[in-house]
DNA sequence: GGATGATTTCAAACTATTCTGAAACGACCG
DNA sequence: CGGTCGTTTCAGAATAGTTTGAAATCATCC
């Protein structure tokens, strides 16, 4: 292993480590998640310990979770009762897999509760008045918000739930397709 | 105000400040962002304390924040000296305003330590033997893990800055596209 | 310029999250 | 079975992140 190569993996985790909260997850299950994906071989919970300094309970809790994420494998050698760990190797799947995870940690009970939310306020029809034609124009500027609101994570649910699909190249197409589309394209409207 | 609006108001406040996490902010900053949205009119910094129940200190940290993100706007009454402010209330605006923010704070470094990390590994061509040819080896799928990295967050970036572009049509026009497509589309390879 | 009122700052208090380490558990072997 | 090796759990310790509140600062008015 040159010098090089190892102070390479320690930049990659430090970076990785960094990213943690944009993942939504802690600082030391991404550390590991980069050990595994930088590394590129499987690893057993020691050798993830004495590389990364942490404990054997974090270790095993920030694998645990990793599998839950189901962005690691477990695998086992012949003739070694161990656990190895390691990580899926196609960067696409990975996000994929993260994309999958957080709409459905996050997305899905969002709009759950926006909808209830949306119930909480009936258009009252029956009151007259000019207090009651007050509370109908205040309650129908929240209903359009909220209405707004809906219709916003919806188109982001399905589209990440394209992106997560089976065939999984829906936004690596669209990825591809916006990068080729010049600059202004789409402006007519 | 209908108490049920204000159970209503109350309600998506929590849920937003649920969703903190998920943007990388606060607490009590999705909380504020929270009220001025669902609100969706202009507020002091007394009202704000008040309806929260948070301190003069945390309000105003809490009200910065969301105009550096952009994401709220400062505004005046006439005859008041105190400032008031609103948020955004065009949900796409508003999340274009928050990718951009996170393609600036997350996405931009890290490509720019990729590219650091990458250069730290150049495949030496001179040394001879097997342990030089695995070392070889090693470094080379070590390069090809950092650059596939590198090309999905410059994907990311470009499809990032598409969405928050002048036009800002972007990915709103390919989230409509990618409603439409049939399921399978794209399968071909 | 001084008084008034609004805003910002920041050290200390508080809260939430993460990590440790040792004990409990489980699985496999002979 | 009992022993050994490996994994998981979880209460308490450590750490990181947030909030407070009062003092300092800033802006405006007279």
């Amino acid at each position: 292993m040159t010098a090089a190569l190892t102070k390479a993996q320690d930049q990659f985790i430090a970076v990785w480590g960094q990213m943690a909260g944009a993942w939504g997850i802690s600082r030391t299950m991404a550390e590991v998640h980069a050990l595994l994906f930088i590394v590129g071989e499987p690893m057993c919970t020691d050798e993830v310990m004495e590389r990364l300094q942490i404990s054997r309970g974090n270790a095993s809790m920030s694998l645990r979770a990793l599998l839950d994420w189901g962005i690691i494998e477990r695998s086992h050698k012949r003739g070694d009762r161990k656990e190895y760990f390691s990580a899926e190797q196609d960067v696409w799947a990975l996000f994929r897999a993260i994309v999958r995870e957080r709409i459905a940690r996050e997305v899905d009970p969002l709009l759950a509760s926006l909808y209830e939310i949306r119930d909480m306020t009936p258009a009252d029809r029956t009151r007259r008045g000019e207090a009651a034609e007050a509370d109908r124009e205040r309650i129908e500027a929240h209903n359009k918000r909220i209405d707004e609101m809906l219709e916003f994570f919806r188109v982001l649910e399905k589209l990440g739930h394209r992106f997560v699909s089976p065939s999984g190249r829906g936004l690596q197409l669209a990825a591809m397709l916006l990068g080729r589309l010049p600059e202004g394209a789409g402006e007519a409207r």
